[in-house]
DNA sequence: GATGAATGAGGGTTCATTCAT
DNA sequence: GATGAATGAACCCTCATTCAT
């Protein structure tokens, strides 16, 4: 048959198979056709659905991690007062990564850093929906942890980034590295995260 | 004559100008007359010097790090025993933000990830000859650390990336966070990253 | 039932709406979506009724002109020879501008004239049809007035011309000149055209 | 050989080649490809020059046209008070018709017509930089015969409008008649022109 | 050695038309 | 009879690359 009734299904279809080929290729290496065929569609199809490549783009960050990162702050967002703020800061990270690190999401990073330049517009939409979100959840395990002594004292800001470059660098390695080869293991990498980070944010015992 | 020191010169200036405009719009989005303006020449004469724009972007990417290394290198080379592995670590990392991470050469990481699927030959040429030798020092650091008590026992080649990463992160944030009105302080950033390492490597201290 | 009543109004409708889009923005640029939207119906359903959009064309040509043509030529079929000339004539180019002149179809000629070498067989439909009979009852205005020695002799297909040529132009002006911000009086204009027909044509007076 | 130095010819022959299509097919059904054939080149070069169709557009109005215009403005500034204002209105008409009319230049009033809404811009350039021009020049004719006491009295506006109607119908005609099969003779219309205009135009002689 | 005019392949996008539902 | 999702052929335009000068 030419065509089943599929309209529902094709905008997932599309963003789906676009988001394959942006994470493998980027953005301007992918071609309108490439997406079309990969999901199943010829090329014209896709501007029924999306008015060009950018919304294409946009429209995959929106509806892949923002979903995410709903979830993410649901499961956090009910972590009771007896959590140690060491064990809330492992749940965090262990969270994030199998919900978006652990998922071809993980290739979406790479994208948006890449792209950040011609595409300041969607940089800014993804730092608002994305990163400030996250950045808000780990924020809140820090100022936990500096509430009850457990952590030392410490800008909020900067401690964030310290703890989302780890995590961040392993989604960028996981899909940079095994192009030249080198494979990347994620999981020996994040245990060491987790015991350097709660080690190094801990505050000094008291002698 | 002039000349002839010009002639010398042209590959230098045109990598310059390739280097200033890839790092800031992506391989794709460069144009090759762009580089030939910036460079003070026309576009037929990239072509005397560089077979195509691939090849630019490969020189770009092999000429700009290298000697940088080097010169890091020669400096952390000369350390004596009298040096904690923390200043030592401290040390390296500051050398590496002040060679690299502070000049345009920042740029050059995002490079690489963006385009490690697109050029699978560069970014092994790039993990060898610039990621390995900058690992090895760091790996030279840790080991020193280790082998003096000062830091816990650990696989190299994980606690390598642990350290690699936040200073990556940072040179990657300089170059796409502005593109989103959001500005980034490395040296805040650096500082607390230092510190949390320094203290999270550390080796438990016998009760 | 109401749809019967539909079905035979919709090519109606349709050239309708097509009319109203091809003089607005002529024939390329009317896309068939919306002729379609304006007729209240799909694109498909176009294609029930015309085989593809020149045949819209050329039915919007085709069925507009020709019953106002036919109203025209009654309305003055019934002139006495009691009516002067310069009376007939000035009556011809009044009915001419209220039947199609002050109306939508006015936007006719300019498509014809600017589509005609795209659309020649449309051309010369639209030459037979309707500018052929136009001119016959223009020419008879004319030959009257020669014969009762009310104007002067001259060649017939040539004054008919010089009669049409300024209210086509009215016709024209009408629909291109609001376009850059001018606007077009016809009444002044039209009262002005007449006067100096009727003189300038005028058997030139006897000492 | 590849090319021959003609940078300075280039814009020249595709203007020409432009004018061409564009009278005989209009803005929209002129592709690109078939400018370059014409113009000896491929398509690819036409963007050296014009940065897109209707940059091609403009350019072919404002080359062609206004050079015309100054040409007849200096012809006719020059007439004396021995003149009589027929003389002049005759002059002026074919001056206009011997350095447009009788042209390939004919053509431009169809494709303005026709595209005005599509470009109200370039309508309006048009509308500035020729129309206006040629008004003025029929405006003063105008005034002259009225000062001296040749024509009566009218609304200059409107008497230019009528003076120019039959002209622009003229070279109207010459494009879209031989399309239908009809010859369109523009001498012996214009000589009936002339002579309805001035005899119509007259003050009515004093009994 | 350098220029820059010209090429031509290829990408994004549009839209008349088709046809399964 | 009507729909509207899908097609696919063009078209406009870009730009890396070439090569006569």
């Amino acid at each position: 048959m030419r065509w089943t009734r599929r309209k529902e299904a094709r905008p997932g279809e599309i963003l789906d198979a676009a988001l394959d080929l942006f994470v493998a290729k980027g953005f301007a290496a992918t071609k309108m056709e490439d997406i079309a065929r990969r999901a199943g569609v010829t090329a014209g199809t896709l501007y029924r659905y999306y008015a060009n490549k950018e919304e294409i783009f946009k429209a995959v960050i929106r509806e892949s991690l923002v979903p995410q990162l709903d979830e993410g702050e649901q499961l956090l967002s009910g972590f009771t007062g007896q959590t140690s703020a060491a064990e809330l800061l492992e749940m965090v990270i262990r969270t994030w990564w199998r919900l978006i690190g652990a998922t071809r999401l993980s290739g979406i990073p790479k994208l948006v850093i890449a792209e950040a330049s011609n595409f300041p517009e969607l940089a800014r939409y993804h730092r608002e929906q994305v990163i400030e979100r996250g950045e808000k959840l780990i924020g809140r395990a820090i100022e936990y942890g500096i509430a009850r002594g457990e952590f030392r004292p410490m800008r909020l800001e900067v401690a964030v980034r310290v703890i989302c470059a780890p995590v961040v660098m392993a989604m960028l390695w996981k899909h940079s590295m095994p192009q030249c080869g080198e494979e990347f293991e994620p999981e020996p990498y994040l245990d060491e995260v987790i015991r350097t980070l709660v080690q190094g944010l801990a505050a000094t015992p008291s002698p």
